[in-house]
DNA sequence: CTGATTCCGTTTGGTAGCAAACAAAACCGG
DNA sequence: CCGGTTTTGTTTGCTACCAAACGGAATCAG
């Protein structure tokens, strides 16, 4: 593959398998893992700085907005589990979102712990308008694969997920 | 793929163009990119939970560890372009590592404006303990996944990387 | 009822992450 | 030399992110 082309990473493996002696080393793993860590870091830069920054949104910012849009009003929680976030880190998702006028709060009356969030109407004009950008962003960033080079990453990376979280 | 075969994920993509109407939605390229950043969070996640935890390590400070037992002692900007962080970032983390006592700043006496950081003796330990267990890791969480497999995820993640870094 | 337990969202305390502003050092043109 | 420019790492000010602790509300066993 590329990697065994480009002599700055074998010497990279050289100088790992130097300091590993004579331990195995599983390089196939270590690559595809880091690179799949390399590629969200710069699929989220890019789309933070492209689009997000000018609707005053982060990647989580976003993606929040984009779940109550599809999914309508939802509870806390579940929101948090759909958004792959910690509830506490929600909490300070919404908290921003609100302050910007994206969302809104309401306390649920059959149980007063709960609470869910919701779109206000400048929320969802904003995902309305923003969402096809990011759209268009989200091509550009997979342009150099076909369509079905697409669909047998996003195969691939459902296993890996699958394997990595149950743990 | 398998996402047709998901009833939510089918339902997902009904709701979404339902709200998008008639514009064009490229479902493909979505799914890729949030897949790529589900399995980013995931593998992180995994990591910092199964094995860095144990060491008092975030994900960015094993990498920190791991550049700099590969490559040596190096300067700031070098560690932080290699380690794939902001400047910024990186003093805070060289910071968090130094107070660890896993690696000293050092200053060059040819130009008072550089520092350089290296491992120090325990975080030399430290990594060498570390590295076999976390490509350990790294191994469970592609599973799933054949060589060529690993192989082509690698190569096909290396195409996005080099898409979504030029901006 | 009531006491213990579970459930829910928030708070706390910490690290990580970025952009922009900064200060000090080095460099460079004249 | 020397004044302006560039380079280098840090600081500042935010947001994001997590685990663990919390506190109020609901539920459940007896």
């Amino acid at each position: 593959m590329g990697d065994r082309a480009n002599p700055r990473l074998l010497d990279a493996e050289r100088r790992i398998q130097a300091r590993l002696g004579d331990r195995q080393l599983d390089f196939d793993s270590m690559l595809a893992v880091s690179n799949i860590y390399r590629a969200a870091t710069a699929v989220r830069r890019r789309a933070e700085r492209g689009v997000l920054s000018q609707f005053g949104l982060s990647w989580g910012g976003f993606t929040t907005l984009w779940v109550l849009w599809v999914w309508g009003e939802m509870r806390t929680a579940d929101l948090a589990e759909e958004c792959d976030l910690s509830k506490a880190t929600l909490t300070g998702v919404v908290k921003t979102l609100e302050k910007r006028g994206f969302v809104e709060r309401r306390q649920v009356e059959s149980d007063r712990r709960r609470v869910t969030v919701a779109l206000t109407d400048a929320g969802l004009d904003t995902i309305e308008r923003l969402f096809p950008r990011f759209n268009l962003y989200e091509g550009e960033m997979v342009r150099e694969l076909t369509t079905a080079q697409k669909q047998e990453l996003a195969e691939l990376l459902r296993r890996v997920i699958v394997a990595a979280d149950q743990a």
